[in-house]
DNA sequence: ATGAAAGCGCTAACAG
DNA sequence: CTGTTAGCGCTTTCAT
């Protein structure tokens, strides 16, 4: 092997490899593939070949060849909250699993970068795409579809894709009554900015029919950026503090996702309503941190690895052709954890 | 456009467009590639075939003939850790505004995934790979180096790459430090299994450092996994409790990262020991979790963004030839972030 | 200003 | 059992 010292080595190929052990590319290749009909000798000059080389097949040729990707493009709300980060890393545990690799791509919840993302996702030819959040973007659809790349909605809904969620509008019920049979009269729904998506519809959607149900009304949506000191309440700016503590006030509030719960916790803390004496909150995800001690939030628990390992089984059903026909719609369980967020109201 | 109902309609190529378009495949590539020296006229019948048909280059076969991928790989330790997550999401959208794609793996902090993972993204021929955590496996290191692969190490270390870090072992001095300057005599170390990195070595030596000048001593290292209730105290299994209420009890935990921190907290609340009268703790990383008014964490912060930032910028410039030669080594600044987990001892 | 042709590294028939 | 050959979809000279 005469080389220059300075020399940049290239990866070797397998042409290099047949070469060095003396037999032609394909036998090289069904070493590579462990297809059987290679004589032992002539495997173990290829197999020594390869490592003295450090050959490393390249995978962009060889899905170029065979017209098909084992990558599986995965769209993220906000790896920034712990529930898409905790599905992210599911996901990606039983795609690895399975033969395929995750590529990510984190929306911020805008539908122009989501558009974005998928776009970029569509060129690399990904063999499908597993949204973990979904705007619900038309543009973003009609890409997807066009091409006819199965896609998989994991915790959230479309209804051009197989679905692999909880039932959000069971979900939203569950929490809204839980507050309903604690006393509460007024009940708000809380959402923040990053999801306002189909997800989000259900659960607002529960959260109006537990209020029906229980004659109660009418429903209450704040819309806030934390964190702000104001927000919008039924579409009109308002200072936040004002709901809590004026004549008819809010006594709880179903947050849309822990994260806002959370975040709503944060700022009664600050402003010295106390949780739940004097504002119950009950949250959705149960994300590890809703769990700690100090936090102790009441929440819709989603079965996180359960939802990762469903969804992965799908959409691999679908891009290996075990599965057909029209989209298929799997519900899990939802439970709820009772926490110290709630408690009647005083 | 004769086409049968349910014929699997593939991606148009290159050679759909051309021919749709009436010209060559290679006007094609110069109107997609935005190249001059094409008429305005072709240009604009071109770009007509393209949308007519969805046309949309594939990145993978680009790439092949081009010799070199915007892939960026992402090495990732934990996306649960919130730590993990924030600059998961920096990278990618940093790598983004620099025109690469991300790809990320996570490890757990297993080294075992962490070569599976590397030798994945050789596979896919990336142009460069982002560690977040490194285990400091050998073996990585070799199958990195051997592709002349470029490699930055950000928040993480090793010497045989670019780094882009806080000072580590400056941060545990100041964290211990500040432990110290509040009358700590018995302060330990704490990690978790995720994290026993160069990072981790750094801060520990930080820690040592600290405590030696301050003629305190000796060091006391805890290994924990929560949330067992106990753990290897410098080596030996012992009950987690019994550490901090025996004689010459340990009143202060300087943690290596946030989560071991709050998780330490926690086992606190649960066992009534309180922080910080009977419990100093100290963390790193600084996760928006510890800002919370409920958790209050002292820590050392580490200013993600920035990190993730620089760690872009050098990793492009060694792919892209701005830099050349022997590894950079950048340190940004940590500092002190005091809150409610620190107190003089009882 | 446009086209023809030669690969990039690999797989997948098909021959020998 | 092993080798030959024809592409996969694209970029990139080099002619025209």
């Amino acid at each position: 092997m005469i080389e220059s010292a300075t020399a940049e080595r290239r990866h070797p190929t397998i042409l290099d490899v047949a070469s060095h052990a003396g037999v032609s590319k394909s036998t090289v290749s069904n070493v590579v593939r462990g297809l059987p009909g290679v004589s032992d000798a002539t495997r173990r000059r290829v197999r020594a070949a390869i490592d003295e080389l450090g050959y490393r097949p390249n995978v962009l040729a060889r899905q170029l060849v065979q017209q098909r990707t084992s990558m599986l493009g995965v769209v993220v709300g906000d790896l920034a909250n712990p529930f898409f980060a905790e599905m992210a890393k599911s996901v990606e545990r039983h795609a690895a699993a399975r033969g395929y690799t995750a590529m990510f791509c984190n929306t911020e919840g805008d539908s122009q970068s989501e558009l974005a993302g998928v776009e970029t996702l569509l060129q690399h030819r990904v063999a499908g795409i597993v949204f973990l959040a979904f705007s619900g973007d038309s543009r973003t659809m009609r890409e997807t579809m066009q091409h006819q790349v199965p896609a998989v909605f994991v915790s959230c809904g479309a209804d051009w894709g197989d679905v692999v969620s909880v039932d959000d509008e069971l979900g939203g019920r569950l929490g809204t009554t839980h507050l309903v049979e604690a006393g509460h009269r007024r009940i708000a729904y809380l959402s923040i900015p990053e999801l306002e998506d189909e997800s989000d519809r259900a659960r607002w959607a529960g959260y109006r029919a537990a209020l029906k149900e229980a004659h109660l009304g009418p429903p209450l949506r704040i819309s806030w950026s934390p964190p702000a000191d104001h927000a919008l309440v039924d579409g009109v700016e308002r200072p936040l503090l004002d709901l809590f503590t004026g004549a008819g006030p809010v006594t709880a509030v179903f947050a849309s996702n822990d994260v806002a719960a959370i975040a709503l916790q944060e700022f009664a803390d600050r402003v010295n309503l106390h949780v739940p004496k004097d504002l119950s909150i009950v949250g959705f995800d149960d994300v590890p941190m809703a769990g700690l001690a100090r936090i102790g939030l009441t929440t819709v628990a989603q079965p996180r690895d359960e939802l990762a390992k469903l969804g992965i089984a799908t959409i691999s059903d679908r891009i290996e052709r075990r599965l057909k026909g029209p989209p298929t719609r799997k519900l899990v369980d939802v439970r709820l954890v009772a926490r110290r967020s709630t408690a009647a109201p005083r």
